[in-house]
DNA sequence: TTCGGCTGGTTTTTT
DNA sequence: ACCAGCCGAA
């Protein structure tokens, strides 16, 4: 069998693909070609008489997987398909139905996503009565989710005096305590997080080796791609699983390391060289992806950063185009920019919409690219945000499916068991509860025996359990398939009854989205790849579906790609645009208020740029919108941290809005901040309409002409009315109610100043 | 139990 | 601007 692939590889690139015995570390610079080696290199084992099924090649998004099976299937053929391949979440999710009855959990158990999470420890901060504008769920969920990610579970917690004293000094001592129950209660819903399906994946090799040597002799290769964006936990289970075999294969780049906030530590790639002495580091360093002028200012920026290993990225490519700098005065105006940059690019390079890309910091910012690309006609596609399967009918479908499956899931309960309405409130709830802890059942006991527990006013809970009950039958005794189960369940509950029914614009689009996820579910049950067929199956490798993962492939060939420099990791474009460069926004203002990291965001900023395969252009508005606010802008620190020999001024906007409500301080002698918005709520309580105006419409001399009680007609908004209100105690005449509109909430307090006339 | 109005928080990225 | 959660009223 010939091997000429290697001839189109260069000399490091061959030893990465030749080199299969022993650890080996592959340092990629950024379009070195990693993909690449890694698929020769699997194809390479395969050829050498490697079973595929003893290959574990750990990827990022099951995407890649994907994207990587069908490259190697072209090199070797169908043998390709049995590698074992997918994010770490996915394959020890496979694993752990699998082995998980070891641990206690049964192999439909369910898997908690971040708003599950956060639902259950708002609920248990409540019930352990603490206030929850101490015990911020995010700040909770945040220190829960960091200690599972260093493998410390919730007694560890308690007895680790470092932690307890940060939770202290935080003055938030109780967290340990909500871990403690948090776990209790996810062990007990028969539900994993997303950490715990690397965290328990750790304490099954811990506490089973017969189950870990099982899968050390089954895995004879074991690869790591994107492993600077690997956690301690995530690390630990690769170390295990290739300790017999020593064939452990890890590819990254330090340089490229934007994922800390998720627990990714680059202390693995040290700790990866103390680990192994018998170590082959090789370096890619020659990128084939970018003209010298991106490598060039990429390198620039990633030189400001003082951690780092030692790697000299350079390309034979082209010299090309100077990164291009396009000042706008708005965020409207640089949405508009950068769609006719667009429109030009492609006519002048005759290229296609998919050559290019729009990359931006958060995804909040794609709103105003959205309207620009649309005024000209300009396909496009966005990556993230809120994706499908987080919508509110997706999930509640999905719960009453979660709920069939495993009755314990306390929050797919919670979400269900008065959806649709059926009078099931929440002093019924309380009851159940009560009721299970009593006699310490569980909650699906209660309400499946409802009668015995409780004599009258049942009937909405017995039929809610006889609901669940048939479903039961339908996939436990009659077997069926997930399409099947969820068609019926869809119908069944009343669920797709009642979106029927509501014949608004909102109520047809989620009809129409319940049908295309019954779509989708028949996809899955069809697509003879996948071979167990059932809901429980599904359920979890739908919770597991990456922001790449979930668009589709059809139409996307023929439109501009918008998304968070975060998802655009491991893609490339012709021409990239990097939007919003402001301080604040990009490096973020919580990354430098908080703590160390400013080098992250250089990372990403390194990773954007690289993206970039024959141009770049970066752009910043002098001021933008955020929520319902103009703010004034300044250019972002990183614009003047790129070499000046690779970047130019390209375009230049209008000068910025001028906004008629920048923040007073005091309004009628409330002060604007502590302790709370006073002039805010004064003036709300007088009102029950208001509406966002602006200077351009609304000038000073314009309210002083109004009397008492008179009606005014705004040009652009509506009508509004003269009121009295009260301000540090005096009687003062008129403030503006507006009718209904947009953003009848926001009244902004130099507005509040201009309307009050006496 | 449900509905409507009010309040406060948004923090940035994702499995 | 938008959303989720809370509270009082029906």
């Amino acid at each position: 069998m010939s091997i000429d692939y290697l001839s189109g590889l260069n000399e490091p690139q061959r030893n990465a693909v030749l080199h299969t015995d022993g650890p080996l570390m592959i340092i990629a610079g950024a379009g070195s070609g990693k993909t690449r080696v890694l698929t020769y290199r699997t194809a390479y084992l395969i050829e050498q008489g490697i079973d595929p099924f003893a290959i574990l090649l750990l990827t990022f998004t099951n995407k890649a997987a994907g994207e990587m099976r069908q490259r190697i299937e072209h090199v070797i053929g169908k043998q390709a398909k049995n590698i074992w391949m997918g994010t770490f979440h996915s394959i020890f999710a496979k694993i752990l139905r699998f082995e998980g009855e070891r641990i206690g959990y049964t192999s439909s158990f369910s898997i908690y996503d971040t708003d599950d999470s956060k639902s259950l420890l708002r609920s248990i901060i409540k019930e352990m009565n603490l206030d929850d504008k101490v015990y911020k769920v995010n700040v909770v969920l945040n220190r829960i989710s960091a200690a599972k990610n260093k493998l410390i579970g919730p007694q560890q917690y308690l007895n680790n005096d470092v932690i307890t004293s940060e939770d202290q000094m935080a003055k938030l001592p109780e967290i340990g305590n909500i871990y403690k129950t948090y776990a209790l209660r996810c062990f007990q819903a028969n539900a994993m997080d997303f950490d715990d399906l690397l965290f328990q994946t750790n304490i099954l090799f811990r506490d089973h080796l017969d189950v870990l040597n099982k899968y050390q002799h089954k895995f004879k290769h074991v690869m790591v791609d994107e492993f600077q964006d690997t956690n301690v936990s995530q690390y630990l289970i690769t170390k295990k699983l290739s300790a017999v075999n020593r064939n452990i294969c890890v590819v990254g780049d330090d340089a490229q390391s934007i994922y800390a906030f998720r627990g990714a530590d680059i202390q693995n790639i040290l700790n990866f060289e103390r680990d192994y002495s018998d170590l082959t580091t090789i370096k890619l360093e020659e990128n084939y992806r970018s003209t010298k002028a991106i490598v060039g200012a990429a390198n620039s920026i990633i030189a400001k950063n003082r951690h780092q290993l030692k790697k000299n990225v350079f390309t034979s490519n082209e010299k090309g185009e100077e990164i291009e700098l396009i000042r706008a005065g708005t965020d409207a105006e640089e949405a508009r920019l950068i769609a006719s940059t667009i429109f030009e690019g492609k006519q002048r390079d005759s290229l296609n919409w998919s050559d290019f890309a729009i990359l931006y910091r958060t995804n909040a910012q794609s709103r105003s690219f959205e309207e620009a690309l649309r005024k000209l006609n300009i396909k496009y596609k966005i990556i993230g945000g809120l994706s499908f399967y987080q919508r509110k009918e997706i999930k509640d479908l999905l719960a009453y499916l979660r709920f069939v499956v495993n009755q314990q899931d306390e929050e797919a309960f919670k979400r269900i068991i008065n959806l649709p309405k059926r009078g099931i409130g929440d002093t019924t709830i309380a009851k159940i509860t009560v009721t299970a802890v009593e006699n310490n059942v569980s909650i699906w006991e209660v309400v499946s025996n409802i009668q015995s527990f409780a004599g009258r006013g049942t009937q909405s809970i017995e039929n809610f359990s006889d609901l669940i009950k048939s479903f039961k039958i339908l996939v436990e005794v009659e077997q069926k398939d997930a399409y099947e189960v969820a068609n019926h369940v869809a119908k069944a509950s009343g669920l797709l009854r009642e979106l029927y029914e509501d014949k608004t614009v909102e109520g047809l689009a989620r009809y129409q989205n319940i049908q295309e996820l019954l779509n989708a579910i028949k996809q899955y049950v069809d697509n003879e790849e996948n071979e167990d067929k059932s809901i429980a199956t599904f359920l979890q490798s739908v919770s597991l579906l990456t922001n790449a993962d979930t668009q589709e492939d059809d139409d996307s060939k023929e439109s501009v790609t918008m998304m968070t420099i975060h998802s655009a990791k491991g893609l490339e474009f012709k021409h990239v645009f990097l939007v919003g460069l402001e301080e604040d926004l990009f490096p973020s203002q919580m990354m430098l208020a908080s703590q160390s990291d400013l080098e992250e965001e250089r990372r990403l900023f390194y990773v954007a740029i690289t993206r970039a395969e024959k141009r770049l252009y970066v752009s910043y508005s002098e001021s933008r919108y955020q929520y319902g606010r103009l703010k004034t802008c300044e250019p972002s620190r990183f614009i003047d941290e790129i070499d000046p020999n690779f970047i130019r001024i390209s375009k230049i906007g209008g000068k910025k809005e001028i906004s008629g409500f920048k923040p007073i301080p005091k309004v009628g002698g409330f002060s604007q901040k502590s302790p709370t918005n006073q002039g805010q709520h004064l003036i709300q309580k007088q009102t029950t309409n208001y509406q966002h105006v602006s200077s351009s419409n609304f000038t000073p001399s314009n309210p002083l002409d109004l009397k008492e009680g008179q009606k005014v007609e705004h040009q652009k908004f509506g009508f509004g009315l003269i009121q009295k209100i009260e301000v540090n105690g005096a009687e003062r005449k008129a403030i503006i109610t507006f009718e209904k509109g947009v953003g009848e909430k926001t009244l902004l307090l130099s507005f509040a100043k201009l309307m009050i006339v006496s």
